[in-house]
DNA sequence: ACCTGAACACCGTTCAAGT
DNA sequence: ACCTGAACACCGTTCAAGT
């Protein structure tokens, strides 16, 4: 897929300094949403969100912006067509027992979006469509029910896990395409909290203690907890 | 405050279309940080995130965008002043007891961000910083530890209620901005669920049952029990 | 020190014109 | 039906020039 993408930004580098005949060099590949929603991918994963436009992608399949308007409705279209298409590739280990099984898809699901910078903020402002999504959204709430959560709390619950998921994986890429951000911040709760933050003084080590992995675990097991252990309001 | 914008605007526009001579109207209201942050808020507050833009926050305050450098960094960081100047208008509820406030205090962020929408899409990809959001994690880390939770628990709890609070926002806002999206999600499950998506055609419609107040209220109760009840990893 | 105008390098989207 | 070039109405940021 990287080859392709390389494939494409050397031809249309050639073009614009040299045109040839269109004999003359391999036949360009027809233009499709496929195509586009893939080199929306590809574009993020290489250089963030920054990176992505839709005169980008058009530069990058070898024509204007314009012609993309033909097969996506607007930017936000395809932001959508994009994040479904990356959710095809969340792993299901459908034969692990079932509270496990759904934290396993969700640190699947953060994965994805960690893989390509960006698509996690685009995923927190975009309602989410498409089968894929639906596909996580299912196999969650089985999760949940086979693990004996009541139905109501388990249909109210995985809105908050995948808001959770989807938010942390937003702060992680934020925080990475910054500087040293965690640290500073770090920095600044350790000076200012001696004696008008107490509380964040004292626990100044704690909070900022654990890997993101732990950390994100953890909050994992205290969702699933109190999911199942909260009754909905009458 | 809303008075002071339209005052500007109605100045800018004479300025361009009837040049006056500065002693024949009232003295321009000097440039500072103070004015940019309050008046980049009233434009969030009046047309959302498309509304907000250095060129527009110059235009109001009569000058040009790059003005504007002088007092501030670039637009991320005036981002993350604009949320520090809009968390001073969080209430605490200090006489409420120990749980009780603690939620309090997270539905009154929560207005805070919906009033001026697209304030919740900023937070979710600004590292927050400043005296307004040390108080709000103080209040919060208080608040817990005061309820009984245990200080590690609490102290990596904070992190998990202000991401859902601010994740739900985000989603709320930008639910508001495009159409119905809610009701367009709600057919879509509805009419692709009943075979390949049993769970979700199930339970349709717990899924989007209860009130926004509601779910969310829920959703902190969730939060706050499984927080208090997790311990964490070794 | 502060402000300005103009420029630079970008955006998403539209539209008449071509094939 | 699909593609193209050019335009429109925007962006954030920089910089030499003014005061």
């Amino acid at each position: 897929m990287i080859v392709a993408l390389r494939y494409h930004v050397v031809m249309s580098a050639i073009s614009t300094s040299a045109p040839r005949s269109r004999r003359e060099r391999p036949a360009k590949a027809p233009l499709s949403r496929e195509a586009i929603v893939r080199t929306g991918l590809d574009l993020l994963e290489t250089g963030g969100l920054a990176n992505l436009s839709l005169r980008k992608i058009a530069t990058v399949l070898d024509t204007g912006s314009a012609s993309l308007y033909v097969y996506v409705e607007n930017i936000r279209h395809l932001y959508a067509l994009m994040l479904d298409a990356a959710f095809s590739e969340i792993r299901y280990a459908r034969e692990e027992p079932a509270p496990e099984r759904v934290k396993s898809a969700l640190g699947s699901y953060l994965e994805v979006m960690l893989a390509r910078r960006g698509l996690a903020q685009i995923a927190a402002g975009t309602m989410p469509e498409g089968e894929n999504w639906m596909r996580l959204n299912e196999f969650l709430l089985a999760g949940l029910l086979e693990a004996g959560v009541p139905p109501e709390r388990a249909a109210w619950g995985i809105d908050l896990l995948l808001l959770q998921v989807t938010a942390k994986a937003a702060e992680l890429t934020a925080w990475s395409e910054q500087g040293d951000v965690i640290g500073c911040t770090a920095d600044t709760y350790a000076k200012a909290s001696a004696t008008s933050f107490p509380r964040l003084h004292e626990l100044h080590d704690v909070i900022f203690a654990g890997t993101t992995a732990h950390r994100i675990g953890w909050a994992l097991d205290a969702l699933l907890d109190g999911i199942a252990h909260t009754p909905l309001p009458t």
